[in-house]
DNA sequence: ACCTGAACACCGTTCAAGT
DNA sequence: ACCTGAACACCGTTCAAGT
């Protein structure tokens, strides 16, 4: 109505803007980088040259902050790639997307699991395993156990690995009494490998063959 | 030497004294009743009367004392009763007996896998769990690599079911697009089912049985 | 010797002010 | 409109003082 001058800070010029991704990824690098101690709102404004205050213009809460940088990460997991191989093929490519993830990010796995919330990025990988498993022959009440089962073995596994402490193990298992402790003074030398890579596709082995099994089985009686 | 009067604080009556054990026990207790963010050194001074400072006295810091606790907990299980039933039975027991645990204490599951130092508490079920894999007829390689595959799916397990988020489920399922989500909108309403004791049972099963084929097999190759 | 308040260096976040 | 410093209510922990 009123021709009044605009005020000035309408053309303010450009100021350090970011969009939420931006925001979002960058605390995910700091994350990554000093973990989640050194994972401050503090240290990330500062990371971005902006006024503390200012992350609060993208994000309601850090605990919200920490939801959308989970959710972003678990959305890069790789779940297409709907029809080609077996399910059993389909499932494992899936797990282990899954796992390079946690391994990627070790210290964001180390955060999720202490979230209440499941991360909705996760839904298109729940749906596509659940759809493998149903593929399978497997009955919808045993396949959303198998879901189960499946995302906390791998989540579980990869937040052991996150957190495994770069020395532990040898030194302090040698220590042990031997006569209280004979299985693990004889296995210490080789007793890092149970937080390894192969261990984890071992277990992945054994859960996909059981499910195999119990999903012959079912496809028989249900014939 | 000299018979100097004592200095009058010697006697000076029964203070509030508690030892190391009553400290953690009632960090313990604070843990389970207020969670992780309830869990404050001046909160657990409060609840036992004295003041902040005072508990440096028992422990070096915060972190000291998580570890101490997870420590006590981790050392409840029920590790002993080494001879009676098959390996199978044996590792059934110890790791029901560890999941049953982190029931009781969901809280601290979460710290534990936070930590970078696996509880030396665990070692004694450690020892017992490799026994029981060297038993069933396991090479050392693949009965530390199982060890690694049940401990972690236990503990994953665990720490999924303490932070589930207890509505969740149904609802934000049935919202999701049908087409692009078939299976999950299919299993809205059982979906609660993959966080049940019944779905860690079903898992559980999955990888023993797949250890005693594994443990068949290698066992007829020694041969 | 054992306990502890004051103080310090951090947090996340509210609130009012700056442009 | 968008940004932000000051301030608040918390932390864990150091340090010096209290008995």
């Amino acid at each position: 109505v009123s021709s009044e001058p605009e005020p000035p800070w309408l053309k303010s010029g450009p100021r350090a803007r970011y969009t939420r991704d931006e925001v979002i990824a960058a605390a995910l690098a700091l994350i990554d980088r000093d973990g989640p101690e050194g994972f401050t709102m503090r240290a990330l404004a500062g990371e971005l040259g902006i006024g503390v205050m200012t992350l609060y213009g993208y994000v309601r809460s850090k605990e919200d902050m920490v939801a959308a940088i989970t959710d972003a990460v678990f959305r890069e997991v790789h779940a297409d790639a709907d029809g080609e191989g077996t399910w059993e093929a389909r499932l494992r490519a899936g797990l282990q997307d899954l796992h390079q993830l946690g391994r990627r990010h070790p210290h964001l796995v180390t955060l999720t699991l202490s979230q209440s919330h499941a991360p909705p990025g996760l839904f298109r990988l729940r749906e596509r395993l659940l759809g493998g498993l149903r593929d399978a022959g497997l009955d919808q009440e045993t396949s959303v156990r198998a879901l189960g089962v499946l995302l906390n073995y791998v989540l579980g596994f990869s937040a052991a690995q996150a957190n495994a402490a770069p020395i532990e193990s040898p030194e302090r298992l040698r220590e042990l009494p031997p006569d209280a402790f004979p299985h693990l003074v004889a296995a210490a030398d080789g007793y890092a490998e149970h937080l390894s890579d192969e261990s984890f596709e071992y277990g992945l082995n054994l859960l996909l063959r059981g499910l195999g099994t119990d999903a012959r089985r079912q496809r028989k009686v249900a014939r």
